[in-house]
DNA sequence: AACAACCGACTGACTGGTCGGTTTTGTCCG
DNA sequence: CGGACAAAACCGACCAGTCAGTCGGTTGTT
């Protein structure tokens, strides 16, 4: 197995991916056609099983590279708080803005894997508890510096992923209202959900 | 057409949303097969689609149904407060042990309706939408009491609502923990998003 | 030569919806 | 009462479209 073929090997891929990524965010797993991919990568549906073994696992992968890129960026972000809390506060405005300026990958993360049926339960699990970690961890932290009231940080974090969850998903169905102009109220919300009673460590 | 053809119509339409409420529930709406909706009421296909012109107003129809029901209960619960937070309290409280209690109605209402595709969406946004109202109008009243702080009741509403879903989909994909263990937890997270900092107004 | 990469016509399983026909129910009238 | 008639309710074999996945063969690379 030479070497170079595993280069132009891992391009392919990414090509596929990337075309995969599209189809899936715009029609949802169960409505996405695996021609659809071929046709957007002229490649032929024989050489997309080449690379990968089912729809389903294309899928996942799709999925993974997704939550991959945005959990990294959210990380990144959270490095240049000054307080746990304010890491907390800096993942999830990243989550935000991202995802609200990429309504396609919205769709995709949040709502277009659940047209694959039961199977994809556990991804979902799987990602979301990845980015609830991210803000979990924050929390946490924060519980030890004594900026939080709540001792449940575990849950405090699932509330944080649902409430953001839901204003993305109002955004997607119901109008064409951006989030961007309620993110700031939806941090203050959050932030006053955990926050200790003398609020001395705002931002 | 006599009068005595529609009680007993009426009470083979109930059966069959009865029955497709189990299918749909444990199959999403993509995989459930009417085949077997007209096993489960000893009606056949053929019967079925005298009743309901198609597989998707059929789902529809058992949406509506289901939600009805919990809406009705969880505005029943919020009369017995004795204050508008109370309320809105009480709501929240009467829905999640309501699902708590009926895992398959949860995934029915939460989940499997995504798996129809992109024709969910307005469905799913209605639903949400009349349990955002019965909590956004208790908000509301509590505003203007000066029970809390918040003034945007309708991101706050939507903040509760997607943290009880949050953790009603965590319940329902990652373990068995019951919702009932943290729904006091998860009560006085979203009472202090709001609530007014004297809090004086407790309950 | 050997193997990776790719092609695309084809297959096979699946299932919502149809439709001509049958049974049941209610009504009307002699 | 009974039997004739109509409409409702129901039946289930069948149709027609759909697609993920396959496979024998071709092209490109080392």
């Amino acid at each position: 197995m030479p070497a170079s073929y595993t280069k132009h090997r891992s391009q392919t891929r990414e090509r596929i991916l990337e075309a995969a990524e599209s189809v899936f965010a715009d029609n949802g797993y169960h409505d996405a056609l695996v021609d659809e991919i071929g046709q957007r990568t002229s490649i032929s549906k024989g050489g997309l099983y080449f690379h990968f073994p089912s729809k389903e696992d294309l899928f996942f992968a799709v999925m993974d590279r997704l939550a991959d890129k945005l959990v990294t960026r959210a990380e990144k972000a959270a490095l240049n708080a000054e307080s746990p809390l304010g890491a907390a506060e800096a993942a999830m405005d990243d989550v935000l803005s991202t995802l609200s300026s990429q309504k396609r990958l919205a769709r995709l993360l949040i709502t277009q894997g659940y047209t694959m049926g039961n199977a994809f339960e556990s991804k979902r699990a799987e990602i979301f508890n990845r980015f609830a970690r991210v803000i979990g961890e924050q929390l946490h932290a924060a519980k030890e510096a004594g900026q939080i009231r709540e001792k449940n940080t575990d849950l405090a974090s699932l509330v944080w992923l649902g409430a953001m969850n839901e204003v993305i998903v109002h955004w997607l169905f119901s109008d064409g209202t951006p989030p961007k102009d309620v993110i700031s109220d939806l941090k203050s919300l959050l932030l006053a959900s955990v926050r200790s009673v003398d609020g001395k460590a705002l931002r």
